[in-house]
DNA sequence: AAAATATGTCAACCGTCCTGACCTAAATTT
DNA sequence: AAATTTAGGTCAGGACGGTTGACATATTTT
């Protein structure tokens, strides 16, 4: 017989909140995409480049923690479709910097006010509307090891 | 040429960070499961037959949004290995009512005490180490249509 | 008795990943 | 200059966690 594990401090509330924001969270954009036969991944590989215009192949590798095999096809296809393109670094031929077209800027655009309409309708629900602390949280909620690398994202915006 | 949205309002790096934590918080569990051979949906099947003991296999499925035929090979893997039990409904002989083994509560436990870490953890670092504001903003984060189910799985505690 | 329902299974397919291997062009090191 | 390393690309096979459609049985409801 299996002795009992202590479930005392377990927040399975939070647990769960967690799991249904989430994936109200991601779903947003899912219809939006299909239009272009795109689905999570392009969105993802959509987003960051968009925030970090002429980033190389490596450094989305590293942000979405992927390999370049999973980035291939997603990658050919935002590329395909015009929604981004790729050139030869000129300091490093090797490398390819990703940049957003227009129409790739745009359609990362509007899925993110899908996104934030959400995050602030939810942030005007609080009393003291105190999006800081949600950031706070959500900055915690990181492993402290990438905490320097979320951050550096965030600052090194160009 | 495309005309530019605008971007103006937009929160990127509360989206961001909204997507890196949640990232790391469904990865602790990851190596704990892999033990078992199993993965993320028999977490998720584990964690609410856990949490609401007696289920049938139709609320499961509408919690967790997923069709029967998803949800079939991942519950067969949870009761072959005896972390689970199905019992035909007393009333109803048509349903399955879905129990966890003290094995199953165990290991829910388990790794319930894993993301209950990460969260607590996250929630000390905030100057009002405000829980509820948390809560709040992740119940927030809910489909409005949604909220009553979620509430109702969490107040319905049995 | 007929119709509806809860669940289970078969089958084919998809999106999003992984690993290993191999290749070319370019940069760096020897 | 040659050897080695590196950035990125491709091929291939497979896993995980889903979807849809169809069909079946036992049970409950009409």
């Amino acid at each position: 017989m299996d002795p009992p594990e202590s479930d005392e401090g377990l927040d399975f509330p939070l647990v769960e909140l967690f799991f249904f924001a989430y994936r109200d969270f991601i779903a947003d954009a899912d219809d939006a995409l299909e239009q272009y036969g795109f689905g999570r991944a392009h969105h993802r590989v959509l987003h960051f480049v968009n925030r970090r215009p002429g980033m190389v192949v490596a450094e989305l590798l590293e942000i979405l923690r992927i390999t370049k095999q999973s980035l291939g096809p997603v990658l050919r296809q935002l590329i395909d479709s015009g929604h981004l393109v790729q050139i030869a670094g000129p300091e490093d031929r090797r490398q390819r910097l990703l940049y957003p077209t227009q129409k790739g800027r745009n359609l990362s655009i509007e899925l993110t006010h899908m996104q934030t309409r959400r995050i602030k309708g939810a942030i005007e629900l609080l009393k003291n509307k105190d999006r800081e602390s949600i950031a706070d949280f959500l900055f915690g909620m990181i492993e402290p090891e990438e905490r320097d690398l979320v951050k550096g994202l965030m600052d090194k915006q160009r």
